[in-house]
RNA sequence: GGGUGCUUAGCUCAGCGGUAGAGCGUCGCCCUUACAAGGCGAAUGUCGCAGGUUCGAUCCCUGCAGCACCCA
């Protein structure tokens, strides 16, 4: 019989299942509960940030349906201009063509065409992990209902005079040829020169200076610049203000202007102005009416506005030239090097140029506009601001309110159009005199037009941000704008907003700190003003995932891990065949190999789904960042072990033949027809081979009071689990959970509980016996409907190989329907606290066991006898008490210590030398005749009295402190005497112990 | 320059005003029929540094140092 688990097969089996069984949709009844799937890019991959996100978000989805509330987690995918275009672009290149060989709309198609090869890669992987996404109503960004959506949203705040066109300087990409948001702009340092060049004053007077030197990194702005600045306080250019200056190479004519923007300490104190490649700049030239000259081309080349000899250039060849032309004429004073940031394109790499075109923005910072209505400030950003300050959403952990809060006090207006085919397009249309028409289609914005338009119609040509669409993903994907059913290209209904309404807000929002501009606060923006609500109530910040080390992963680091690697394992050739042949730096190849080769010599075992779930819950701390340790997975692959090895033993003592009516039912029904793989599963495969137990349980045996201190004992502590369990779940404390459950499985059910079990099943005590085997199978159910959230599959596995599964829940759910009868552990409801009664003196029974049986079992390690060696075991002095447990227990005692019976010494007897253990006041001895040294007795004895005389002396300080038995806490000083009390009795028995064996020779 | 975090066992991290914890790793002894992906046991910490508050500080406050990230 195979005795471990393998994810493989188990995991395979049950994803298609539920989804085809319908169990990831809306109940229907309930609380509603539902969280927005942040939609992936439709060109993504599943990455370890998205796997992290996904399992917490998957768990408390899970969590919410088992708990009967009507649960959507609603998912699709999101468009992704840039990156999806260019991926086709890239395709078309490798044909020899650009998308300006097609036309726009055969490009378009052609994208579509992508899309429906590879778009569902993601979604796909998702389901690998577990995700219970109700991908019935999956929903893509561009989709006809949520383009609706866009274009609505667009034409109502066009007409409410939130949007505008402008002419406005913008972070323009030269290689994708489109404006970004600066959200899309890195700041990176580069190595650099600052250059000083010398400008010559016209028509010098008399005693002052005849020139000015001003520092610049980017001497090939110096085209267009329009003037130069110096502090309005800086003596040393007193002089110069308003005089004119001959700017060199063009010769144009400039003035010196004053603004308290320079810095006097940076450079010489006197800066070029170019308003046209600079925001700083261009600030200033709006301070003091200055033109713009734009010198460059939208590739980045230098435009007609320049020299002719100049014209055509790239911007670095230019420079270069400039530098050249300069030093020839004596003007460049000085070259030295100069670290400085560079702002770089997340898309494309390409260095950013500052470009003045005409684009579209929404409104966030007027407050009230020329014709009297609200601006965008009042209308759309001071909501999104009171929303979470008034705390109708509030961010887990705190902290980040108040990077949104600076965020959109500070924010600018929004640029919502980019110059790419594939997208929104804005539904703007001009006529031949360049008058604009706005409106959901042509008709439409022609009947909303004052005037009529001359000549024929042209729509825009750009197509709007991606996260524009975005931001109208709460409420778009539930169907808004349309008052009728929303149906996908099947026919099929996705949406509903007169009945899907009631899933917002959502409930929560589980998103990275990196999308809290990008998204958070538009989601919040767009929902509150169509919809007069929040997007959601609560927005839990995960971490963000690195390598074990604490470094970011990147592909050139060759740190990456791909989640699937982890679930399905992969060899070293194909690790690193993967990791590199995106790489085109040779020497970073070759790097990246070494490093995979270092860090996984044998590539990666597969761990399985559950495992790597488990692992995200065990991670998700509150802190920023989670350090992805491959070792930590395997460890928590062995827990999925342990818990299948669990069931196996639980199964084993617990199977067929079942009594008609409660059994199994092989092939049971699911919601939806299809049929369960229970029957065929690996664990049915497995345990089928098991003999039947001798003794199976029977009807009556259900529902009867639980026999045993043991049983009554495990019970509390599944209790105290479920309580801690659904404290954390409310607080997003996966890894306090994720630990919660993994002590109660290993710690106490395995390692105490099974073990207790044993001699119980074994003993002539039937009553007790049919006890057991029923309380193993209730606390076994109900973890694994506790895991269930966190670990699905394998949790699923084994529930259906569970007999009398859903009488084990009807019993402990009054509540629930006499004939309710589960066909997938989804559908159960999660346990509760309440359900499982607490045993305080039940506890305190085992608890002293517990205590004994450690006590044997270290004498047994320290002193080196083997673990298989049965020994004998002396009880002496002690309490009524003790003997009463030692009665009780002496089954358990002897067999788990693997000792003969206990036997009291009694008082008068002569002791044989013996290793002895405390507890309380009764001592544990193992006579040492043949099994122990002396010599290590005495020192193991002589290290434990050290050690209790030190923790003696502590309580005795402590307690000797008046100020502490005056100001303490009652019960903290009756804590620290009982303590006191407990080490005198330790040391009086070690000591009474140790000076017993000094007299043995 | 502004802001936010972090510093606890070899590593990765919980914790918290009242006897310092987990996982992994390490070291012993064991193939004890649920599990060797295991069992049993053990070792390991001036809780970053310096002050302060307190009967008591790893925890609260102040300062310092180092690290990280975000914004400009």
């Amino acid at each position: 019989m195979d005795k471990s688990f393998d994810p493989r097969q188990i995991e395979s089996r049950w994803y298609a299942h539920w989804e085809q069984a319908g169990c990831f949709k809306p109940s229907g009844h309930g609380e509603p509960y539902s969280i927005l799937l942040p939609p992936p890019n439709v060109t993504g991959t599943l990455h370890m940030g998205h796997a992290f996100q996904q399992t917490l978000m998957d768990a408390l989805v899970r969590h919410a349906r088992m708990s009967g509330k009507n649960t959507l987690w609603q998912g699709g995918t999101d468009h992704a201009g840039i990156a999806t275009q260019k991926i086709v672009e890239n395709q078309l290149a490798a044909e020899g063509k650009s998308r300006h060989d097609l036309s726009r709309e055969k490009f378009v198609e052609r994208v579509w065409q992508w899309k429906q090869e590879s778009g569902s890669t993601i979604t796909q992987q998702m389901r690998r992990l577990g995700a219970s996404v109700d991908w019935s109503r999956e929903r893509f960004t561009m989709d006809e209902g949520l383009s609706a959506a866009v274009r609505r949203v667009f034409v109502e705040w066009y007409r409410a005079g939130l949007i505008y066109r402008g002419n406005r300087l913008v972070n323009w990409d030269p290689v994708l040829m489109t404006a970004v948001s600066d959200l899309e702009v890195n700041s990176v340092e580069r190595d650099g020169h600052l250059w000083s060049i010398r400008y010559d004053v016209i028509d010098p007077q008399p005693g002052a200076p005849d020139h000015v030197v001003i520092a610049t990194t980017r001497p090939e702005t110096m085209l267009g610049d329009v003037a130069v600045a110096v502090h309005p306080e800086d003596e040393r250019y007193a002089k110069l203000i308003g005089k004119r200056l001959r700017l060199p190479i063009t010769n144009r004519e400039i003035p010196v202007i004053a603004d308290d923007y320079v810095d006097r300490e940076f450079g010489t104190g006197a800066v070029k102005v170019t308003p046209a490649h600079d925001f700083n700049d261009y600030a200033i030239g709006q301070r003091h009416g200055l033109d713009s000259i734009n010198v460059l081309t939208l590739d980045a080349k230098v435009n007609d506005h320049a020299p002719a000899e100049y014209r055509g250039m790239d911007r670095y060849a230019a420079r270069k030239a400039i530098l050249t032309e300069l030093e020839a004429h004596g003007l460049l004073v000085e070259a030295r090097p100069h670290k400085l940031q560079v702002p770089v394109s997340q898309r494309s790499d390409a260095v950013i140029e500052p470009m003045l075109t005409d684009q579209w923005f929404v409104d966030l910072t007027r407050d009230t506009l020329d014709d009297g209505r609200p601006g965008g400030r009042r209308a759309i950003t001071q909501p999104a601001l009171d929303a979470v300050r008034n705390g109708d959403i509030k961010f887990v952990p705190e902290n980040w309110t108040s990077t949104y809060t600076q965020w959109l006090d500070n924010i600018q207006d929004w640029c919502i159009s980019r110059q790419l085919w594939w997208g929104h397009r804005i539904p703007a249309w001009y006529d031949e005199a360049g008058n604009i028409f706005v409106g959901e289609d042509e008709a439409d914005a022609i009947a909303h037009s004052p005037m009529k338009p001359n000549g024929a119609l042209r729509q825009d040509e750009d197509v709007l941000d991606t996260w524009f669409s975005s931001a109208l993903w709460p409420f778009s994907t539930l169907g808004w704008p349309s008052q009728t059913p929303v149906k996908n290209e099947r026919g099929e209904i996705v949406a509903d907003w007169s009945r899907d309404q009631v899933f917002l807000p959502s409930s929560v929002l589980v998103t990275g700190f990196d999308i809290i501009f990008f998204w958070v606060a538009r989601m919040v923006m767009a929902t509150r003003y169509f919809t007069g609500r929040v997007p959601f109530r609560e927005v839990y910040i995960n971490a963000i995932v690195r390598d074990a080390e604490g470094q970011k992963m990147s592909k050139s680091k060759g740190n990456t891990l791909d989640p699937l690697d982890l679930i399905d394992g992969i060899t070293l050739p194909a690790l690193i065949e993967k990791s590199t042949k995106s790489l085109l730096i040779p020497q970073v190849r070759e790097k990246v190999e070494r490093r995979i080769r270092r860090d996984y010599p044998d590539g990666i075992a597969p761990i399985g789904a559950d495992a790597l779930r488990f692992t995200f819950a065990a991670l998700a701390t509150p802190s920023r960042t989670i350090n992805f340790d491959i070792k930590r997975a395997e460890g928590y692959k062995a827990f999925c072990n342990k818990l299948w090895n669990a069931a196996r033993f639980v199964l084993m003592n617990s199977s067929s033949p079942f009594p008609p009516g409660t059994a199994a039912i092989p092939g049971q029904e699911l919601r939806g027809g299809a049929q369960a793989p229970g029957e065929g599963s690996a664990l049915a495969q497995r345990s089928s081979n098991t003999e039947p137990s001798p003794q199976p349980l029977s009807p009556g045996e259900r529902g009867s009071k639980p026999a045993t201190e043991a049983e009554r004992w495990i019970l509390t502590r599944l209790h105290a689990t479920l309580a801690e369990t659904e404290q954390h779940f409310t607080t997003y404390r996966f890894d306090l959970l994720a630990q919660a459950l993994y002590e109660f499985v290993w710690n106490d059910y395995c390692d105490w509980f099974l073990e207790l079990s044993k001699p119980a099943l074994n003993g002539d005590d039937a009553a007790a016996a049919a006890s057991t085997r029923h309380t193993l199978l209730t606390v076994l159910e109900a973890a694994l409907r506790a895991l269930h959230p966190v670990i699905p599959f394998i949790t699923e596995e084994i529930w259906q190989e569970l007999p009398l599964r859903s009488s084990l829940i009807a019993k402990n759910n009054p509540a629930s329907m006499p004939d309710f009868s589960p066909g997938s552990i989804l559908e159960c409801p999660y346990p509760r606290a309440d359900e499982f009664a607490v045993d305080e003196s039940a506890s305190a029974e085992i608890e002293w066991l517990k205590s004994v049986l450690t006590g044997v079992r270290r004498i047994r390690s320290e002193m080196n006898i083997a673990p298989g060696r049965m020994i004998p075991l002396l009880l002496a002095d002690g309490d009524a008490e003790d003997r009463r447990r030692a009665g009780k227990f002496e089954r358990q005692i002897a067999f788990i210590a693997r000792t003969e019976t206990p036997q009291w010494l009694q008082t008068a007897q002569s002791e044989p030398p013996s290793a002895s253990n405390v507890v309380g006041t009764m001592r544990t001895l193992i006579p040492l005749a043949g099994l122990i040294d002396l010599d290590a007795e005495r020192a193991r004895l002589q290290r434990e009295i050290a050690r209790v005389e030190g923790e003696k002396r502590k309580s005795e300080g402590k307690l000797g402190n008046a100020n502490f038995v005056q100001n303490a806490p009652a019960e903290v000083v009756e804590q620290e005497r009982a303590r006191l009390a407990d080490w005198s009795t330790q040391l009086a028995a070690l000591r009474e112990q140790a000076a017993r064996l000094t007299a043995v020779q």
